[in-house]
DNA sequence: AAACCATCCAACCGCCAGGCA
DNA sequence: TTGCCTGGCGGTTGGATGGTT
């Protein structure tokens, strides 16, 4: 570990403006005291300003990352939670490594550490699950373990857009996957694009083993079958979209399932922490209501890419992913994990 | 007890985007 | 329009720590 006040390689930093040298490396007790006491008074301001003001011979960067991932007083310490690294690798398998989506889905949790517990923990359970036999196709065998399930799942276009259709006309649940993008309406897709996170709910997270049916215990956690937007959901009756969980979780289980979209927490910092606006929700995405099903089995559907195709021609799915910042995120803290 | 090794995780680095003069 | 500054993000580093030999 660095030692307080060491650079942490050959290059010092200096200050910029003042000429004195900056302070690298491990946080003394004694300059966290004086971030602490500094935002705790008077919030955020200007990064730079707060590292002068406060005292401190940093660089605003460090005091921002320091506030972020050590000091801000609603982080949550200790070990990640069965429920929180089941939703870690489900919204890895959705936005990739996008860090700091996925810490604004758990409260307390910074993207930083979120980031190392995934480069430690689960990557290497993936890496040692993948090299062991009957696990290299995963399009052809059940899959029993969801995290390296999810983990190896294909990028959000993939997964999500490959394996959903929508009806768009009816609202109701037909069966049958669409030949092409022309079954696709512009709203449902924009729908399913604004809000492509189902998320776990509290429900749910509660009953992770007690998942009715033959499929793995996780299955449930993730695609409940049983109604849960009433909370906060609205079926706008045009965009629906069919699951077939044993797609996903190697379950036998299927059916017609709703997908909570929890709000995403405010991660926005240096606010003065006394004030809490943490429960901003977007309207509009919460009035996208996704009836997830027909994941089916995507690998065999020939309009998959085209689909991937048409719709990569139309939009940039990257910059819509943007928005994930704005997806809804309802009684999220609620949950006492 | 000492050496070695693997893992963890705090912190840095570089890049990018947005705001502003 | 351009350049600068700042904040934010993801990737990477490397010292600390704990386990194993």
């Amino acid at each position: 570990m660095r030692k307080p006040g060491e650079p942490s390689s050959g290059k010092q930093s200096s200050n910029n403006n003042a000429g004195v040298k900056l302070r690298k490396g491990l946080w003394s007790p004694e300059e966290d005291d004086k971030l602490m006491n500094y935002m705790l008074t008077n919030g955020q301001g200007c990064w730079s300003d707060v590292a002068r003001n406060a005292g401190l011979q940093r660089c605003g960067k460090s005091c921002r990352l320091r506030w972020i991932n050590y000091l801000r007083p609603d982080l949550k310490r200790g070990a990640f939670s069965p429920q929180e690294e089941e939703l870690i690798v489900h919204l890895h398998s959705l936005l990739g490594n996008r860090w700091s989506q996925i810490a604004a889905r758990l409260p307390g949790r910074t993207d930083n550490e979120i980031k190392n517990f995934w480069n430690s923990t689960i990557k290497k359970r993936l890496k040692n699950s993948s090299t062991s036999p009957n696990t290299s196709d995963s399009s052809s065998e059940p899959i029993r373990d969801h995290h390296v399930m999810v983990g190896s799942l294909r990028s959000f276009q993939e997964q999500t857009l490959m394996g959903m259709y929508i009806d768009s006309s009816s609202g109701s649940g037909s069966g049958s996957a669409p030949s092409s993008i022309q079954q696709y309406s512009m709203q449902a897709l924009t729908s399913m694009i604004n809000d492509p996170l189902p998320m776990l709910h509290e429900q749910s997270l509660n009953n992770v083993s007690s998942t009715a049916g033959t499929g793995p215990a996780a299955a449930g956690s993730y695609f409940n079958p049983q109604p849960c937007m009433a909370q906060n959901g609205m079926n706008n009756g045009n965009s629906h979209v069919y699951y077939q969980e044993n797609a996903i979780f190697g379950a036998s289980i299927e059916g017609e399932g709703q997908i909570f979209v929890p709000q995403l927490e405010d991660t926005s910092i240096g606010r003065n922490p006394n004030i809490n606006n943490i429960n901003n929700v977007d309207e509009r995405n919460n009035n996208n209501m996704i009836n997830l099903g027909g994941f089916g089995n995507y690998s065999n559907w020939e309009g998959g890419d085209e689909l991937i195709r048409s719709v990569g021609d139309q939009w940039d799915l990257e910059e819509l992913m943007k928005d994930v910042s704005s997806f809804p995120f309802p009684d999220f803290q609620k949950n006492n994990w």
